[in-house]
DNA sequence: CATGAATGAGCCTTCATTCAT
DNA sequence: AATGAATGAAGGCTCATTCAT
């Protein structure tokens, strides 16, 4: 229903492809994380950043295309944070401190696009690739880590249980699992830091 | 308007409105694990279940509703079957082993099924809601297995990370990560193993 | 939705056909006059009838049917009280006045019937069909009071628009429009008493 | 879910929406005096002004929006009919002539809408107010009329119930009812034109 | 006589996607 | 490059009606 009346079209927006683009993807995790994958329609995307729905399907086939490449950026900047905190040297206790802040923050920041992805790993072949691609990239940062550190190496799956422990946990936090539950988040955040330091050092 | 009047009609099943509700539910949980909350309409639940869409509205007001009594009936069987598990005297390592060797079979039989859940979790306050006093339920347990055992006990907020530990993990197994990456069932299971044993005694 | 769990079937209401046919009419009389023809729902009749749907299928092919049973009805009283009026012996002043009051009583009494009996004698054959001989009745009632009185006949057309001019006049009344507009219901039954008065005597 | 390639696509009428508006309530106004407002679905007001269901939802957000827009619109061109002819002068047995004549026409084009609308004025506010709306505005246009012709005022309550005289015999006739009855309309037109004349001045 | 679970056609509505401009 | 009106398949839900018990 509704027929906008956006008199005189209030916004050319002309610009290079890349630009369009970028603005589509930006306001696209910006929608998808606020209403989930399947609360969005592409249209409002569109409309979000400025553009109208041909445009949209002008830059990306489908919703999923576009929902992958929102999920992209967002976890290519989130990668780019915990790189360049883990290349700081730092006494563990620190670094693992801030590795499960970091996490946190991206966590609570991008829930609700995180909480999509998960749901779209078990139905969209091409999301769950890209997912485990990431995985792969976590776990070399953690081997990257230790021999940095001169830590001896563990074996990959130790490791991966510990990153399902950080994710699960950061995302029950960004959810509002320990609210609903009356637990402290301060308790639940040092038991995850001791957890980390444990596990990596 | 129009006036119906086919006179083909085939009158299937019969029974009392709680078989029929059971019949709903068990097709629900089945249909909802394979494709999905979003990939389900409510129609193909009620043909699933060998009735009518009619029928389905007679028994829930909508999709959500059914879904709930699906997640309900299957965490009540899972909840069953550890509880009974627990009970039985065993050494920690042992008791560690039944424990993860359960979850994950419940895990790997509703991964579908767990996998909506948790979207839902974060758009559906009545979902929310019920996931919530699972939870509860899944601390008390195992306080009450410490207290039985007379091992002193813990804040909960360390329960709390050990379960997310367990779910992720078992969630990862179940929805074929491993796999992907690559990496040892085996190991991945062994090295939860160690922890529960390690948390909880 | 909702299930009925009316334990143990409180009534069983068992009776003679005629019986369970009457209690049938007059709930849909009821139902009818409150919520209109298609407001009402089949079971909603048979339920505040104290039956099953079945049963109203029983006594009646459809819904059509038992709007118009309930219709009729409804005209035989009316009618009833009319005659009985105008048979008494009166001044033209106040027999005018009683007819006035009586109708619109009745038309206040069963305005939801009445306008959707107006609504389906467009469309149903069997209504419109019942609806013109009700009117020929009327017209036959006001030729004999002429009669009776000694005052020369009219013209059936000069009767019709009379009629018409009750029938619309009493069911705005019925229907609030009067109130909507913020005139005086008493002007515009006085207006009414005067011209029935002038077109009957 | 499930991927939508259809790639037959007809791709029929384009326009600005307030073509799109205009089409569909002019088809919405044939449709509901054809078949009734209960007898009409949404889907074929579309299709019967050439366009697809989407579009009747871009443009209304339901059935009772169109009807109202298509009220209107007919309400809208009845009344600058009949003040066009009221404008006119003319020896007041030939003006009441016109304005019977005239509303006989419209009863007569648009006897189902009016039907429909009828029956809608008691359950849907928004064409209750809009109706009482019509009506304040043809208490004004004989008020204005009588000034214009200096014949004294009389009060509202008396120019009402000479409108519903109008209206219901006009109705009546549109409907069939005097055919049904074996009665002359001929005969009928006179009288409503006496009584027209005979209120008016 | 009565029941009431079950039916299923069909209306209402949404939204991912297209294409003429 | 961008538009945005239009599409139409598909899913949600209702209710008049049936029939096995």
């Amino acid at each position: 229903m509704t027929i906008r009346r956006t008199s005189k079209t209030p916004r050319p927006l002309r610009g290079t492809p890349e630009e369009t683009r970028t603005r589509l993807v930006a306001a696209a995790a910006q929608v998808f994380n606020r209403s989930g994958y399947h609360g969005t329609d592409s249209n409002r995307i569109a409309r979000a950043a400025g553009y109208s729905p041909g445009t949209f399907y002008k830059h990306f086939a489908d919703k999923r295309e576009i929902f992958l490449a929102a999920f992209q950026e967002w976890v290519d900047q989130e990668w780019k944070a915990i790189e360049r905190e883990v290349a700081v040297a730092r006494d563990p206790e620190a670094l693992a401190r801030r590795i499960v802040e970091l996490t946190l923050r991206l966590h609570l920041r991008w829930r609700g696009l995180r909480a999509s992805m998960l749901a779209l790993v078990g139905s969209e072949p091409v999301v769950r690739r890209f997912h485990r691609a990431q995985r792969r990239r976590q776990l070399g940062v953690l081997a990257a880590l230790r021999k940095r550190r001169r830590v001896p190496p563990r074996p990959p799956e130790e490791d991966l249980v510990l990153l399902f422990t950080m994710e699960r946990t950061c995302d029950a936090v960004a959810l509002g699992e320990l609210r609903d539950l009356g637990l402290s988040r301060r308790a639940v955040v040092e038991a995850l830091c001791a957890t980390v330091r444990r596990h990596v050092f």
